[in-house]
DNA sequence: AACCCTGTCAACCGCGCAACC
DNA sequence: CGGTTGCGCGGTTGACAGGGT
């Protein structure tokens, strides 16, 4: 291991090549290969690191370069391998013959990849996003803008729609856990039970919908726990109605639990529209994507019957 | 016309791997 | 076998262009 020393030579020239440059590089690459990267611009007479006439060569000399738009072909093979092989791009090139790793890099980080956050799409997994913790800065905004435009319930509206989202979570984490479910669990959720009640219901009776182990009850309580601590936060001036800031599991759910329980009837809510609240490719939100097709059939759909969010778009 | 904002993309940086000594 | 070197990769930066105000 170790890094190479090229670059951290002073006096190397640093920046955007000029075309003298440019022909210095591709006369001497023409006649004689690159060989090593590193003893390469002594010899072409270039007064750049190894690195740098590597990186010209590879990303904009080489001659088998296809410079242009991306076709709409490109675009879907770039799509579907990026669904496969994550930010391998290098890998993704090499099915895009004159396409550059950085180029498809570059196309995905300013075109795709917003496109696909438009759509409601997480780019990371590929799968509808509905993860709590990227939309939980977007309903906190929501709560306080719903405040200056005079929404006088919307604090509470919003404490239950994350109470919705929570219950939603957990039968993602219950549907993720191959160990914890059987196959006929699984089908009797995604083919007989209405996603809609089902995110509806409070967890204890959304789950024992389910065949699970106790230590997935106890994962997905351990989450709600923790919405249930951001949820408070949300609440924070509510002076006398202040509930003491117990840890405990139990008394987290049953509150969260008797905020749910009225959802029941109203009409499905829905989340503010997703957005990219953490774009980088370390996104910690995205374990908590909601990858299942109950999502994938409705959630659209309510997206854009919310009132509220069409008021504020 | 000047300024600001946003999008694009070439180039750089830092790290890890593998070959070499 | 451990240290060194070279290369390739993915992430990030910054210059520039174009559009809007």
């Amino acid at each position: 291991m170790g890094r190479s020393p090229c670059c951290d030579e002073i006096g190397l020239k640093k920046g955007p090549w000029t075309p003298e440059e440019d022909q210095k590089l591709i006369q001497y690459i023409q006649k004689h290969g690159h060989g090593s990267w590193r003893a390469l611009p002594k010899l072409a007479g270039l007064n750049r690191c190894g690195k740098s006439c590597r990186l010209r060569w590879t990303n904009y000399l080489r001659p088998d370069i296809k410079r242009g738009k991306f076709s709409s072909e490109e675009e879907q093979t770039i799509l579907h391998l990026h669904s496969i092989l994550g930010n391998k791009w290098s890998a993704i090139a090499t099915h895009l013959p004159g396409r550059t790793d950085n180029e498809i890099k570059n196309f995905w980080n300013t075109h795709l990849k917003k496109k696909l956050i438009r759509a409601g799409i997480d780019p990371v997994t590929h799968h509808p996003r509905t993860d709590l913790f990227a939309t939980l800065p977007q309903l906190m905004a929501l709560a306080s803008l719903g405040g200056l435009m005079g929404y006088r319930s919307l604090d509470d509206q919003l404490r239950a729609e994350a109470v919705q989202l929570a219950n939603l979570q957990c039968l993602q984490n219950l549907l993720q856990s191959p160990a914890a479910i059987n196959g006929s669990a699984i089908g009797s959720i995604t083919n007989e039970m209405d996603p809609t009640n089902f995110m509806n219901q409070p967890l204890t009776t959304a789950s024992s919908n389910l065949s699970h182990s106790p230590s997935t009850v106890v994962n997905a309580q351990t989450q709600l726990h923790h919405l249930s601590e951001i949820l408070c936060s949300l609440e924070q001036p509510r002076g006398s109605d202040a509930k003491e800031s117990s840890t405990s599991i139990d008394f987290r759910l049953e509150e969260t639990k008797s905020l749910a329980t009225p959802m029941v009837s109203p009409p499905p809510s829905a989340l503010p529209p997703l957005a990219d609240a953490s774009m980088g490719s370390g996104d910690a939100c995205s374990c908590f994507s909601y990858g299942g097709s109950v999502t994938a059939s409705f959630w659209p759909e309510v997206l854009f019957d919310e009132p509220l969010l069409t008021e504020f778009a």
